[in-house]
DNA sequence: TTTACTGTTGCAATCGATTGCAATCGGACT
DNA sequence: AGTCCGATTGCAATCGATTGCAACAGTAAA
């Protein structure tokens, strides 16, 4: 590889960081180099080649700060995860991690970068400010609402490109895309009635607006089918969430015949803490799970839940920022649920 | 709240976009505002004080890219997450998704930002040099050597604070961190073994090399102790990996009495199939898996796995890259994989 | 030969914060 | 009164790419 050995050679030898470097070489000036690498102005077909040939031999990328800075955008799009309610939730919450995947993907395709950020809103007040402000992001997309409806509302008024994933409240102020979560509380406990049971639980937190949507909707269908339900508060942090089911499953054995588990994590979590106890699925005690994770076919039973979608959700999110980058003022989107039944219900 | 809304007025009044417009309104020059609002300088503690009020009533806040641009760093940590065997691997690899969580965790405590990039290396040949030279990190790590060995064993001799998470091979340049996958190989192996399994198989693509030395590690014990082993390829996008395992069960259905998956991903599913198939676990087939995530606890039976710490490799990941960033050559890191007897071996 | 025009290129200002160096001021000391 | 010192502050260059405008060359038309 000798071509190769001289190319290294004369790389190290003559170092180009800049444009004003490059030029030189090329026998031009920074401008006309900065047009032909942008590759958009009107360049003389010939100098734009040479000057790319050039910018090749030395492995020039020219720096983005700069240009950023010039240009006043970064290509950047700010991913805020909020960790309100239970700080290690989302760590380990398949739903946030996934979501986050696909989103890399579309931002990606879209010729964005992601800039990853976990934030403890009880430890930092002004997290969205200094996120917003920071000038190192075109646009936020904030994954869930946690408990920082209110602030990321008042938020919204002033800053245009912002979209959350959550849940959509009426009269709310910030672009929310999200399932219909009250609706897929009614799917889950329709469900769940129609297998016959009638005496409900709802396995989860209901302070995080998504779940308490969930529960509502349980609650609104259990009303009116004449079926109890009650709230068997339950954390998402991996290491609490058995033991809490433990403790819940072993005061009210035998006074429910249904759970409603606020996501699919938790309702794994369930389906085991009842194999250990030796009640039967569904004969005893029937389960609906919501999320749909990949994991959920493969439980055994397999869960019976309802599904969001994932990636439509992401391809939402993206597709709603970019327009508000464009100016527009974008309604929310809300995606219908869907109830995947499996062999727990 | 009058206060408030005088404010309010007053910020939007007077736009202080700029260290200069603050300037002028606190009648100093911009550098004095610069020094004062960077805080380590010295600056009169009454300018000081004047001046950060001012900031704070009209909420401003530096230009990260301007002062990025002159001090020549950009407090961000780039992740790349390349996926060359499986583009769609990665999108639901709970490992890599908590392992990124950790990171986030401690690159924020540490003041950095994390930039997600999720590279596709087949189609974009330069990744790694693009994401390096782009101007917009300090340093970077990546998640997960794929198929990209060679290539990034070429940049690190030029590119100092890059750390990889992976496997550590013989004579490489780059700083690897990650679990000793050969040993955590053996491990499995053993335990399958010691539970009575003759005729061995690894569930799993040998082709990443992670997956390669932990097959590596089995292989050895087998052959040591006299046990037969086997490679069944197998996917890890998780709407391919059921069917595989499926058609490999059925092929060699009692060939085999002892599997050992490559990550607990796939002995999840596979144990689903083996449920599916009424195949008595692990009287009839024993089953170890690899990670150690959440859910392997909780299968039908509990899962005997080898597990990695997450936390620890985030940690060292991060500590690593901070003391290439100060210029040190750092070794490699190699964490000791622990073996999880459950129920399954 | 002059005028007009098109296609390229160079010049220089600009984005906004940082920082080395020089200037200024008040006070202390001789 | 004159000199010196330390604490603050201002000045201006700098980071590197971008871009409006002017300048230029070359060609075609008059």
């Amino acid at each position: 590889m000798t071509g190769s050995d001289a190319q290294n050679l004369a790389r190290s030898a003559t170092k180009v960081r800049t444009l004003a470097d490059l030029a030189k070489i090329a026998g031009v000036s920074p401008g006309t180099v900065s047009r032909a690498l942008a590759g958009n102005s009107l360049v003389n077909a010939k100098t734009r080649e040479k000057i790319e040939a050039i910018a090749r031999e030395h492995g020039f990328r020219p720096n983005q700060m700069a240009s950023k800075l010039r240009r006043q955008k970064t290509g950047v799009i700010g991913v805020a995860i909020p960790l309100g309610h239970d700080v290690r939730q989302q760590i380990s919450d398949t739903f946030f991690m996934t979501l986050l995947g696909h989103l890399a993907d579309e931002l990606t395709e879209k010729g964005y970068d992601l800039m990853l950020r976990r934030v403890i809103p009880a430890q930092d007040e002004d997290w969205l400010d200094r996120f917003i402000g920071s000038g190192m992001v075109d646009g936020v997309i904030v994954i869930g609402q946690s408990d920082q409806f209110e602030r990321i509302d008042d938020v919204a008024d002033g800053y245009l490109p912002m979209v959350v994933w959550g849940n959509h409240q009426e009269g709310q102020r910030h672009c929310v895309v999200g399932s219909d979560n009250r609706l897929g509380g009614k799917l889950a406990a329709e469900r769940l009635i129609a297998s016959g049971a009638k005496r409900l639980a709802f396995l989860g937190d209901t302070q995080p607006i998504e779940f308490a949507a969930r529960y509502a909707g349980a609650k609104e269908v259990a009303k009116k089918l004449g079926v109890s339900i009650r709230a068997l508060p339950t954390h998402l942090a991996p290491d609490r969430t058995g033991e809490e089911i433990a403790a819940h499953l072993g005061k009210i054995e035998g006074e429910i015949d249904g759970i409603f588990a606020a996501t699919d994590t938790i309702a794994v979590t369930c389906l085991k803490e009842l194999r250990d106890r030796s009640i039967a699925i569904p004969s005893q005690l029937k389960v609906v799970g919501f999320d749909d994770l990949p994991i959920s076919s493969q439980t055994a039973p397999p869960l019976t839940t309802v599904r969001q979608d994932i990636a439509a959700g992401a391809k939402g999110l993206v597709d709603l920022l970019l327009r508000r980058l464009n100016g527009e003022d974008t309604e929310s989107l809300v995606l219908p649920p869907h109830l995947i039944v499996r062999e727990t219900a």
